[in-house]
DNA sequence: CTGAAAGCGCTTACAG
DNA sequence: CTGAAAGCGCTTACAG
C-alpha cells in the first residue's frame, strides 16, 4: 500500500515534519522556509509519490471536504441531475460529495443520515422524508450546515430551496381550463410530502378559480412504495373507471411516465382522447408524439442554490435561514391541445391543432 | 457541535477510555467487562448521544467503509441506474459511496481519483477514461482494491465487468439483414473507448457476414465533447448527406436520444423511412411510438457484479483478476420492421407490419 | 528560520 | 476484568 507518510519525506529530506508540512501546505515561502529546502522537499515529495491522508487531516483540523448528500433515488431523472449540478459545483470549490438513497424510507434515512454524520461531513443536502423532521430540526440546533432540497418542513428553521410547487399545478389547471377541458383528474403520490401538499392545493384552488367542480372520484393518489409496474395497473384502472375525464394532472416523472404507459394500453390517445399535462420535464415527455406538456423544474439552478447556501453556511459558520423558491416553467407541447369538442364552429382549424399530436 | 467523544463518556461513566471503546464496540461481554458497567457505558453514551467519529476510526483501523465511484456523469442514464444499484448494494454490507463524475475528462479523471485516494477509499469502482490507464496500472500494482465498469484496457490487469459490446452490435446488424435492411449506417463517438471499438468491431463484422459491403460513408463519428444540441446536428447534416441510408445504429443512448430528434426535425418517420436501433434502452425508448428496437444493457448485473468483485478484493486482500463480461439482450420493437420494399410478393403484409408502428 | 511537542478521537497490544 | 500508553498521519501554537 501507499505508505508514505511526511515523515518519510521528512527523513529522506532531512528535516522535520513540521517543515514538511508548512512546505507541503504552501506555506514555505511565507514562513521563510529556505528556498533549497523548500524545493528539496517538494522534490522528495514528488518522488516517494506522497499522498496526504485527507482523514489525518480531517481529523486534525476538523474539515473533511466532503459534502453528503440525501435523495430519494440516485436513478430517478430528477433527483440525478440534481446530483450532477451539486457534484459539478462541490467540485469547484475543492469540495467532493458522497450521496446516500433514502428509498423514501425513514428508517433508511434515518440510518443513512447517521453514517453520514458519523463519517463527518462538511455540510448535508438533502431531500428529506416527511418523517425526519425532528433530525432535522436537531441537526439545524447543533449548528450543522444543512441546506433541504425540493421539500421542507414548514414549522422548522432549516434553510431549503424548492420550487413553487402550488402555482406549478395551478398553471397547469389554469392552462388545461383555457384550452377548454373541465374534468380534471390528478394521480399523485399518497405522501404527506410538502410538495406534493402544495402541487394538490394549487390544483383545488385553480380548479375553484376556474368554476371547475372539485370532484373527489378525480383524485388518485398512489402509494409511493409501489413499483413502476403496480403504478401501471392502478392508473390504468383509474382511467377505465373514469371515462369523462378528459385531462389528466401527472404530479411527478414517476408518475407520468407509467401514466402515458397505462393510457397506450388502454389505447386511449394522448392529446386526442385525452390532454396530459406532467412536473419534470425529460427526454421522452419532449420527444413523444404527441409530445408532453410539463412543468419544469429549473433543476440546474435548484442545485446552485442548494449548494451556495450551504458553502455559506460552512464558511461563515451563521445558520440564518434561507429560503429559496424557485419558479416552474410550463411548456405547452402537443398534449394539451385546444379540445375540440368546445369549439364546433371551428371545427376544422379545431382538428388540425390536435392532430398534429397524432403525427 | 457535537463534540462528544469516549473521553465523555469515560469520564461521566467512571472508566477509562479503553473500557468505554471496549463496550462501544460490542465486545463489553467477549472481554469480560461486568454487565453493570456495560449497561452505564450503554447509557451515558445514548444520553450524550454520542456518535462515534467515523475519521478517528479510520485512521487508527486504516478502514473508511467508504467507496470511490468515478463514472462519466451522473445525470446520464447508464451511469444513475449504475450508481442506484452500487449504492444499494454497498450499503447492504455497511459501505457509504462517494461519486465524482469525470465528464469523460482526462485532467478531471485525474483530480477525482486523486481526490478519493487522498480520502482512503476502502475501493475503487470506475468508469476510465481512455487516458487513464497508467493511473489504474499504478493502483493495481499498489494493491488497491479496484474494479473497472463499463470499459476497461486491454493489457491491464485490473478486473472488470462490462458488457459483450460486439456481440451487442453484431447481433443489431444482423437482426436488420433479417428485417431486409442493407444500407445501415453507425453513429458512434469519435473515442478510443474499448466498448465504442467493440461496438464498431461488431458492425463491421457483421456486415461482412451478411455479404453488406462497408460503407465508410455510413460511418458517423461525433466527438465526445458535443453538446446534445450540437449532435442533433451533426446527425441531422449525416442523414441529410447519405439518403439511401435505411437503417441507423446509435451505439449509445446519448446519441440515440439526439439522433431521434433529428430524425424528427428531419421529418423522417421512423420504422417507415428508416429502421433505427439503439444502445442502451431507456423510458423513451420503451414507450416512443414506434418504439425503439435496443440493445439493452443488464445495468444491475453490471453493478452487482462490479460491488461483488470490489469487496471480495478488500475482504480478501487479493487481487487475482476477474473478467467479467456479460450479455447485451436485444430487444425488438417497433422501429425496425421488415423492409417493405423487399418482400413485394406479400406488399399488404408488409404494410401491416411496418404501419404498426406508426400508429 | 526551524523543530519538539501536543493533540484531533479513536483502537489495540500489553500489563497487572 | 480494566486501564495506561502508544500510535494512526497530520497541523499548529510555541519556543528558540
Amino acid at each position: 500500500m501507499n505508505k508514505v507518510s511526511i515523515k518519510d519525506i521528512a527523513k529522506k529530506a532531512g528535516v522535520s515534519i513540521t517543515t514538511v508540512s508548512i512546505v507541503l501546505n504552501g506555506n514555505g515561502t511565507e514562513r521563510k522556509i529556505s528556498p533549497s529546502k523548500i524545493k528539496k522537499i517538494m522534490d522528495v515529495a514528488a518522488e516517494l509519490n506522497y499522498r496526504p491522508n485527507q482523514q489525518a487531516k480531517s481529523l486534525r483540523t476538523g474539515k473533511t471536504y466532503t459534502l453528503g448528500l440525501i435523495v430519494d433515488d440516485i436513478s430517478n431523472f430528477f433527483f440525478s441531475h440534481l446530483a450532477k449540478t451539486v457534484e459539478e459545483e462541490a467540485d469547484k470549490f475543492g469540495y467532493t460529495v458522497m450521496f446516500c438513497s433514502s428509498e423514501n424510507d425513514e428508517g433508511k434515512s434515518r440510518n443513512v443520515l447517521g453514517t453520514l454524520l458519523n463519517k463527518q461531513m462538511d455540510g448535508y443536502l438533502i431531500a428529506p422524508t416527511s418523517g425526519m423532521q425532528q433530525e432535522i430540526n436537531q441537526l439545524v440546533q447543533e449548528n450543522k450546515p444543512l441546506v433541504l432540497v425540493d421539500r421542507f418542513f414548514q414549522n422548522s428553521s432549516a434553510s431549503y430551496v424548492a420550487l413553487d410547487n402550488y402555482k406549478g399545478t395551478f398553471d397547469s389547471v389554469t392552462h388545461l381550463a383555457k384550452q377548454g377541458y373541465s374534468k380534471i383528474a390528478i394521480v399523485t403520490n399518497d405522501s404527506e410530502q410538502i410538495q406534493l401538499q402544495e402541487r394538490f392545493e394549487g390544483y383545488k384552488t385553480a380548479l375553484r378559480k376556474h368554476k371547475i367542480p372539485f370532484v373527489p372520484e378525480y383524485v388518485k393518489k398512489i402509494p409511493f412504495k409501489f413499483s413502476a409496474q403496480k403504478t401501471v395497473r392502478e392508473i390504468e384502472s383509474f382511467v377505465a373507471a373514469n371515462p369523462d375525464v378528459d385531462a389528466i394532472l401527472f404530479t411527478s416523472n414517476n408518475l407520468g411516465i407509467p401514466g402515458l404507459e397505462g393510457l397506450r394500453n388502454l389505447n386511449k390517445k394522448v392529446g386526442n382522447d385525452i390532454a396530459v399535462i406532467c412536473f419534470d420535464d425529460n427526454d421522452h415527455f419532449r420527444l413523444a408524439s404527441p409530445s408532453i406538456t410539463v412543468i419544469s423544474q429549473p433543476i440546474r439552478a435548484i442545485g446552485k442554490n442548494a449548494l451556495k447556501i450551504l458553502l455559506d453556511q460552512i464558511d461563515k459558520k451563521e445558520l440564518k435561514q434561507v429560503k429559496s423558491v424557485l419558479l416552474p416553467n410550463l411548456i405547452v407541447r402537443e398534449s394539451t391541445p385546444v379540445k375540440a369538442s368546445i369549439i364546433p364552429a371551428v371545427k376544422s382549424k379545431a382538428t388540425d391543432n390536435t392532430a398534429k399530436g397524432k403525427k
